[in-house]
RNA sequence: GGCGCCAUAGCCAAGCGGUAAGGCAGAGGUCUGCAAAACCUCUACUCCCCAGUUCAAAUCUGGGUGGCGCCUCCA
C-alpha cells in the first residue's frame, strides 16, 4: 500500500513499525456543537482506512480523542449558564449519533482531554526540564527557535511563519511563535492542579499527551484534516519529538476540505452544513458515500445537487443489493455449468478493488470498480437466473467490498407487516384477474405506506423508500 | 510576501506518457397490463489556453488565464 505522506510530500510505500499492526491517530473534533459535514470528511476517511487495513490483515490500534476543553466550549457553557462538562457530554454524544448514523466503527480508544491531565503535565513537565518550554505566571510555552526541525510538516521555516504570527491579547512569551501548553487559569474558569498553578491544557499538547499514552512515542500514520497541517500538528511534532527524542509519526495523511461555492466550510465563517440537518434531509448514507465518492485529498464542493445525486448513485448499489437477495430466494440449487468462470470473474473485481485502494486509498476509483461489479451482477446473475451458488458467490463479493468502504448499511431487512403482507396478496389476487384498476390502488396505497412494488417474472418484490 | 493545491461532458468524478473508467441527469429502445427495476443504444474526435519535449501528452516541461488553501481558532 502506498500513501501520500505529508512529511515527505510524496506516495510512499507504507512499512509499519511492527509487521502487520498498524497504529495511528486521528485528531477529532472539539467538542462544542454538532458536527459540520467538514467534520465528517476526516471520520468517514480514516474509518475507510482503518476498515481497509483491517481488511488487508493488520492488526489496527486506532485513537481518536475528543478535545473536551477549550475556549469555544468554555464560551459556549458560559452562554448557556451551564458547566463545560455538560456541554462536552452533550456534543459528545451527538457526535455518536451522527458518526453511528454513517456507519462509522469505534476507534480502539476515544480518549478525552480532560481525562489525559495528568500525561499532559508529564510532558510538560519534560519539556520544561530540557530546555524546550518556559513559564512565566502560570502559563507554560514552548520555545519554537529551540527545535531545529520546526516547520518540516508544513515546510515552512519558522522565520516565514513567523512573519504572519499574531500574539493575542494578553498573551506574554518570548517569541510570537511560541505557543501555549498550559494555560493559567482565569476566574470562573474550569481548572486542574499543576506544578505551576491552576490551569488548564493548550490544544496541541492534548494530542501529544494522548499518542503517547494510549499508542506510544512513535506512531505510524498521523491523521487529520489539511487545516491542522500548520500549526496543530506541526506543534504536535515538536511537543513529543523533543519531549520523547524519537520521530512522532512516520507518516502525516491529511484530507482536503469540504467547501461551499467553492470556499472552504467552517465554523468560523458560517458557511455551514451540520451532519444532522443533512441527515435528516437526505439520510446519512448520502454523506459517507459523498465523503468517499471523490479522493480524500482533493476538496469538495457541496451542494443540494450533489448530495441528491450521491443519494441516486447510493440507491443503484442498494437496488443491486435487494435484487440479488431476490434473486438468491428464487434460484434454483442446481449448480451450472459456467458457475465456477462467472465465480472467478465476480472474485477479479476484488483485486481490481485492493489495486485502487493501495494506491493512496483511491475510494474513488474502488467505488467505480463497486459499479462494474453491479453491472455484472446485474446482467450475468440477476437477470439470468443464475444459481444459489453463483447468488452466494455475488453476494460475498458485495459485502465484501461495500463492507470495506462502509456503505450499503441500513437495509430494510425487518418483516414485513400482516396488514402489508395482506395488501400485496390481494393485489396479486387482482392483478390475476386482470382488474387492473384494483390492482394499481393498491399498488398506490402500498406507496403512501412507504412501500414500493415490483413485478418480477419471479413474483413481486417490494422495498422501503 | 512565503509555501502549496486545483482546472476532464449538463452535474459529480477516476485516469497522471500509449490513444478518455464509473455514477447522476437527459434522449431513444427492450421488458411490463401500466409501472418499477434491469438491460441495450446515444450523450467529451477531446481533457482551461499557448508553446515545447516525445514515435506518442489529459498525463512531462515552460509560460499564461481562472479558482482555492495554509501562514490566526478550524476537519
Amino acid at each position: 500500500m502506498r500513501i501520500f505522506n505529508t512529511l515527505t510530500r510524496q506516495k510512499e510505500e507504507l512499512k509499519t513499525i511492527k509487521e502487520g499492526e498498524l497504529k495511528m491517530y486521528a485528531c477529532g473534533p472539539t467538542v462544542y456543537n454538532f458536527i459540520h459535514i467538514g467534520n465528517a470528511r476526516p471520520i468517514c476517511v480514516f474509518d475507510v482506512m482503518r476498515r481497509y487495513m483491517e481488511y488487508r490483515g493488520y492488526k489496527v490500534n486506532f485513537v481518536q480523542n475528543f478535545t473536551d476543553i477549550d475556549d469555544k466550549i468554555i464560551k459556549r457553557a458560559n452562554d448557556e449558564g451551564v458547566s463545560y462538562k455538560e456541554i462536552s457530554e452533550k456534543y459528545i454524544k451527538e457526535f455518536w449519533k451522527d458518526a453511528k448514523g454513517m456507519n462509522i466503527l469505534e476507534a480502539t480508544a476515544h480518549p478525552k482531554a480532560t481525562e489525559t491531565i495528568d500525561e499532559i503535565i508529564s510532558i510538560v513537565e519534560q519539556l520544561i526540564e530540557k530546555g524546550y518550554a518556559y513559564e512565566i505566571d502560570g502559563d507554560v510555552y514552548f520555545s519554537t527557535s529551540k527545535f531545529d526541525e520546526y516547520g518540516k510538516l508544513s515546510h515552512q521555516p519558522l522565520e516565514d511563519l513567523e512573519s504572519g504570527a499574531r500574539i493575542m491579547v494578553g498573551e506574554i512569551k518570548k517569541e510570537p511563535m511560541d505557543f501555549s501548553l498550559w494555560k493559567s487559569a482565569k476566574p470562573g474558569e474550569p481548572s486542574w492542579d499543576s506544578p505551576w498553578g491552576k490551569g488548564r491544557p493548550g490544544w496541541h499538547i492534548e494530542c501529544s499527551a494522548m499518542v503517547r499514552r494510549y499508542l506510544g512515542e512513535t506512531i505510524d500514520i498521523h491523521c487529520g484534516g489539511q487545516d491542522l497541517v500548520f500549526p496543530h500538528h506541526e506543534n504536535e511534532i515538536a511537543q513529543s519529538e523533543c519531549c520523547n527524542g524519537v520521530p512522532f509519526a512516520n507518516y502525516w495523511m491529511h484530507n482536503g476540505y469540504i467547501n461551499i461555492d467553492n470556499v472552504k466550510m467552517s465554523k468560523s465563517l458560517g458557511n455551514f452544513f451540520t451532519v444532522r440537518d443533512v441527515a435528516e434531509k437526505y439520510g446519512y448514507e448520502p454523506i459517507r458515500y459523498l465523503m468517499i465518492s471523490s479522493h480524500y485529498r482533493s476538496p469538495i464542493n457541496y451542494s443540494t445537487d450533489i448530495i441528491e445525486q450521491c443519494k441516486s448513485s447510493l440507491n443503484r448499489l442498494y437496488t443491486c443489493r435487494e435484487n440479488l437477495d431476490f434473486a438468491f430466494e428464487n434460484a434454483d440449487y442446481n449448480e451450472k455449468e459456467d458457475d465456477k468462470e462467472i465465480s472467478d470473474k465476480l472474485s477479479a473485481y476484488i483485486d481490481k478493488f485492493k489495486d485502487a485502494m493501495d494506491d493512496d486509498l483511491n475510494t474513488a476509483d474502488a467505488i467505480g470498480v463497486l459499479f462494474d461489479l453491479v453491472k455484472d451482477i446485474n446482467i450475468n446473475i440477476i437477470d439470468s437466473k443464475a444459481s444459489k451458488v453463483v447468488c452466494k458467490c455475488a453476494m460475498e463479493v458485495f459485502d465484501e467490498l461495500t463492507g470495506v468502504l462502509g456503505l450499503i448499511y441500513n437495509r430494510n431487512s425487518e418483516n414485513i407487516d400482516s396488514e402489508i403482507e395482506d395488501l400485496i396478496q390481494a393485489r396479486t389476487a387482482a392483478r390475476a384477474e386482470k382488474n387492473w384498476k384494483e390492482a394499481d390502488r393498491i399498488r398506490d396505497e402500498l406507496k403512501d405506506k412507504g412501500i414500493a412494488l415490483e413485478d418480477t417474472a419471479q413474483g413481486v418484490k417490494w422495498h422501503r423508500e
